[in-house]
Formats: structure tokens, C-alpha cells, sequence
DNA sequence: GCCGTGATGTCAGTTCGTGACATCACCATA
DNA sequence: TATGGTGATGTCACGAACTGACATCACGGC
């Protein structure tokens, strides 16, 4: 029989999890980690970097992201291509919804998972800008529109996450990016009489899609 | 005569900028700070939460984001509202110049520090959303142009710090959200005709404001 | 049957960050 | 002038985060 038990990663991974949720991050020694997955201190560093990456390390998101902003339809507004990325990488966070929301609910709680949390969104921004250059754009309207398009991700994300009536995060999606293009248009149409999401969400405005 | 030399925070930040831009981040021991700063390690901790916030702490600019959008007129649409506010911010920069240059150098060196810096500019897009819900705005889209206004800050002050012209941090700005306006108009006259910063930087396209 | 490889264990050490308590110039006030 | 409180600093001890170096030994190829 083999020498260990296999996915020594994944039982970290779970372990970790477990623990930050009972006790709180800071609360939570590595060795602790270790010892409820069953291996030692040092193998936890073996595969993480540190404490908190343990949490951010499954991550086909970029590759998602990547992959729709390259084979979107050529003729498209940086903002359209923007919507179709984040439109094609919602199914990530769906599929996995009950783990995510554990895992927030953990970074939520803890300002140095948030700020780790930050980090990776920034380095999503990078790829995303990346992908949008490939595409023609100039660095500068590429980096802008994957800071919109980040910027909007996120705003629609922490309201899946606190929907009570769990509507699909590709609607809260599609809400947040339309509400980007009112930001321009004065006072009255960005007021309190127009919400985003509204709550009827069975008819929601066709982008044309 | 007094038991200590004054100003042991203005030490130790000076200190801490001066070991981190000689020989890196990482490679800087806090002892060694404190020792160039003549106090104990004990000292640094009572001043800065950790190692990396020794850079971070000299922060007006909350502050004259929130005044600034408090106080900008009543009947602009949020970008405008931002752009206020943003523009109102830049001297705070431009006025340290060399210092904040010789900071960033040190933070782009660093993946840790570029995590708290991306934590702080979080932090910042709070407030802003903070205040742009004091104006009346609804949550959602509070968060969403701050998020939007600090994304392109985040390009604008990129530029600006690798600007070989140094053109002002205001003028990048200016054509940065001048982009942002492009990006975000609903209707799709935003293609690559209007360049972000074109050639010519003494004659900014004037945004009708 | 031998050998290289890779995942893990073991151990020692450095640095970060914190709690508890001591010191003593300075200041207010009697 | 004497007294006592305050606040910034020093001193010490310690746990926990990480890292480098070396040991172990199932497995798979040859």
C-alpha cells in the first residue's frame, strides 16, 4: 500500500477551511492545520505559500477569463467583451456556490484574507487586460476596462453572495455591467427610484445578447 | 533636555524607505529599522501595526476625497462627482512627488507591500462610496463608481509615476476618466478613434464641463 | 533486482509580532 | 519646591510564521 494517505493538498485545503470557519483565521495555528489533515507543518509550506493562499489556490478562473475575451466576436465594444468574459466565468462560481460562500464568509471575516483576496483580483485585472491588448486595444483603454470590468465583478459577486433569494450571479452580472452605463447620464436616472436590481428579476432588460 | 530624540515615527518610516529601497522588502529586518532609528523593535510595533504599514500611514487623501465629494455641485452624474473629487486629490501627490516616486519604487518590488497598497486603495473606495451615498445615491451604485473612479485613479497614477514628461498627475487623470466616459457611454461610439492620451498632451480634448 | 524520483518527515533556526512590566522626563498642581 | 500622574520608550519572554538542509522510502522504469 502506498506510504501516505493521497491528497495530502485537498485535506489541507479542507482542513484549513474547517478550522478558519470554527475558530477564525488568526485563531488557527498551521500546526493545527497540519495535524487535522494528518501530515506535518512543513508539508502545509510545501504547498502553500503561506496561511492564507490556502484559500485561493483553485483557480480556473483566469484561463475562463482568458480564453472569452479571446474568442469573443470581433466587432465588440470593450465593455461587451467585458460582459461576455464575466458571463462565461459566473458557471465557476455557481457550480461551487455552497463552498464559495463558506470561503467568503471566512475572507469576509478577516481583513488579511481580504487583502490576499484583493491581491488575486488584481492579478485577474492583469490577465483580463492582457487578453484585452491581444485583442488590438491600447494598454491604456485595456487596463481601464479591466479595472471597470473588475470593478463591476466585484459589486456584482458580494450581492450573489448576500442575494436571500439566490438569484443566479449571471443576473447580478448583467444588472451591475448595465448599471455602469448610466454612470454618465446626470442625476435623475442613477437616483434611488431606479434600483438595479429590481424586484421583479424575472424580466430582466435584454442587453441583446 | 528630553529623554528621547523627537519624532521617532518620522524616523522609523525613514528609516524603513531608506533599508527597503537599499537592499529590498524582505531582505530589511525591523530590528535593523529600529537600529537606524535609533529605537527598539518594540518602538516600530507601538507606531505601525506591521512592517509593511510603515508605509502606508501618511494618508490625508480620505479626507479630501470624502470633502470633496460632499461638497461638488449638486446636479452632476457620479463620474463627474468622482472626477471632482479625484481631481480635488491630486496635489496631495503631486506635491511629495519625489517621495511617493521612491515609495512606489519600493512597493512595484514587492508583491506583499503591492497587497497592502491594493488593500488601502480599497479601503479608500470605501469612503468614496460612503460619500457618494450621502449624495443620494443608491448602494449598488455608489460601489460601483467608486469602484470605477479608483480603477481609473489606479491607471492615471501608473502613468503619471512612469511619465517621462511628468505631465501632472491632474492632466492624467483628466484623460484617464475622459477614457472612462468613453468606455461607459451606453452608446457605442467607443472605439479606438478617441485615443486615451494622444500625442499632444497640451491640448486636452475638453469634456464640455 | 537496482536506481532515480518525488512526496513527505524531522529538526534547527530566523524573523515577526505581542503581552507584561519597568523606567523616567515632563507637566500640572498644591 | 515637592508630589504624583502620564505617556513614550526600553526590556524581556514567548508563541507562531516561515525556511533551509538533510533523511526516508514507496513507486516506477529499466
Amino acid at each position: 500500500m502506498s506510504r501516505w494517505k493521497p491528497d495530502a493538498r485537498g485535506r489541507l485545503e479542507k482542513a484549513a477551511l474547517e478550522l478558519y470557519s470554527e475558530k477564525g483565521f488568526e485563531a488557527t495555528t498551521v500546526a493545527e492545520i497540519a495535524a487535522r489533515a494528518e501530515v506535518t507543518e512543513r508539508t502545509f509550506y510545501r504547498h502553500f505559500a503561506d496561511k492564507r493562499e490556502v484559500l485561493f489556490q483553485r483557480n480556473a478562473l483566469a484561463d475562463v477569463l482568458a480564453h472569452a475575451t479571446a474568442t469573443a466576436a470581433a466587432p465588440l465594444a470593450p465593455l461587451e467583451v467585458i460582459t461576455h468574459a464575466l458571463t462565461e466565468a459566473a458557471p465557476v462560481f455557481e457550480e461551487r456556490a455552497e463552498l464559495v460562500r463558506q470561503r467568503q464568509a471566512v475572507i469576509a471575516a478577516h481583513p488579511e484574507l481580504q487583502e490576499r483576496e484583493l491581491a488575486k483580483l488584481a492579478c485577474l485585472g492583469s490577465t483580463l487586460a492582457d487578453a484585452l491588448r491581444e485583442r488590438g486595444l491600447d494598454a491604456t483603454t485595456a487596463a481601464l476596462a479591466a479595472g471597470i470590468g473588475m470593478a463591476a465583478f466585484k459589486v456584482a459577486f458580494e450581492r450573489w453572495i448576500d442575494d436571500p433569494d439566490q438569484h443566479p450571479l449571471a443576473q447580478h452580472l448583467r444588472h451591475t455591467l448595465d448599471a455602469t452605463r448610466h454612470l454618465t447620464t446626470a442625476d435623475d436616472a442613477s437616483r434611488t427610484d431606479v434600483p438595479v436590481l429590481p424586484r421583479a428579476l424575472d424580466t430582466p432588460p435584454s442587453p441583446g445578447g
